[in-house]
DNA sequence: ATCAAACTAGACTGTCCAGTACCGTACTTG
DNA sequence: CAAGTACGGTACTGGACAGTCTAGTTTGAT
């Protein structure tokens, strides 16, 4: 943005605006992510029927127009921002999970797994999306079908099958894997989360005090499915 | 609730409307009273925002110079309703709430206890409530302050209370009341709850579920602070 | 019966906002 | 370089809504 804005000359050498439409990536799609960008921010901080879209043009440095141009409404713009952002964090949580090895030290695994799912969730955008799209729940279910598909559903999911496979494997106590799961998944994030939702983005705990939290919630939820851990006298 | 309304047979010859002026329920307490439940329904199916003042004028059977006659605007209303609900709530589940003797069994006690907080607060209406001003926490972070510290946070410091009782009576295995009374309100509350607060009224349990949900949740929570719940072999 | 306070109905003001129309300009592509 | 398309700026339409004002009516106490 802070570029020459000021062509000079004639022609410029064109180091960023490729001529060839191989890349495909000209002003339009430019124009499309900056709007985005903006909604996002816009939509974040006032809600639905809070935000308005001179404000989301007036951001994003583009015509009202423009805006309607590439999305049809304000509705089709919210929906395109909270699926997007939905889907981006639950790849984030679920991309490149490494999966515990023969070896490894079940409840390290499992503290470094939690502590990852609360880093990538308690983020002020994913919480500010959380809250924006359970205020909706009744104009936009739809959204929120998808927010809890993509999150605690989605983790749920990944964790069950992993509880059953160690499960057979003999390393955990488990014989009904989805609610082992749910007490997993809760045991971990229901505190923070639910604290952040209330409270606000200051509420969100720092590092440590989720790396306490995660190992507490481990200690407990190994307590009830673990298989060596009865309670040692330390 | 449908108990006798602590009135007795004393002194009740007025039907309903008391002449002398000692009472003070005239008209305006009537009108009054309208407004609010009226305010009530229509905040909690549309939102703050969603909200027109006409609309709870019309529904309350009242003019809309007598609704400001009452209330001064629409956030003082808004703030009524949402505080009267929170507190209204919080006092259901912890009114005569028994503890439990020494004689009896803790973890049936823990199981009512778990039970009787899922289906006060699986309340369509204070579902509704929850969404309501955790969609406004940015507008109105008092009223989400209020709910939080009349909901989950008071809930807990009473568990938390009991906890450290029950381990100096040796019948807890627990070093930390705080951390365990977390762990045992979100075991038990936090699946139904993000569940209902995403998927809507519709996803709430019911009380079967509930039941099997909160027997679950006091068997984890026992088998990481239980005193006598050495998992035997089956 | 009388009077004052509270209520009703509805018109009204000022403001905000989603979405559109128009027209001149900048960019892209052949 | 030419032509077509996307964009900027801005004014505009139509509707919604918080809060006020006015004039007439009901209620409740004296």
């Amino acid at each position: 943005m802070t570029t020459s804005t000021t062509g000079g000359p004639t022609t410029v050498a064109d180091t960023q605006n490729p001529p060839g439409g191989t890349d495909g990536r000209g002003r339009s799609a430019r124009k499309r992510r900056a709007v985005l960008d903006a909604a996002r921010e816009v939509f974040l901080r006032g809600g639905y029927l809070g935000t308005n879209m001179d404000e989301i043009a007036a951001l994003s440095g583009v015509s009202k127009q423009t805006v309607y141009k590439h999305f049809g409404s304000k509705e089709a713009l919210f929906v395109e921002i909270v699926t997007s952002m939905t889907t981006g964090a639950g790849d984030t949580v679920h991309d490149r999970l490494p999966e515990p090895a023969e070896g490894d030290d079940l409840a390290e695994y499992l503290r470094e797994y939690a502590y990852r799912q609360l880093t990538v969730v308690l983020t002020p955008d994913l919480m500010r999306l959380r809250r924006l799209v359970i205020g909706e729940v009744s104009r936009f279910p739809e959204l929120a079908r998808v927010l809890h598909e993509g999150g605690p559903a989605r983790a749920m999911r990944a964790m069950a099958a992993l509880f059953e496979r160690l499960a057979g494997e003999g390393r955990l106590a488990v014989d009904d894997p989805e609610t082992a799961a749910s007490h997993f998944n809760w045991l971990v994030m229901a505190e923070p989360v639910n604290r952040a939702m209330l409270l606000g983005d200051g509420a969100i705990p720092s590092q440590e005090e989720l790396r306490r939290h995660a190992e507490d919630g481990v200690r407990v939820f190994l307590a009830a499915y673990g298989r060596d851990t009865g309670r040692s006298p330390e």
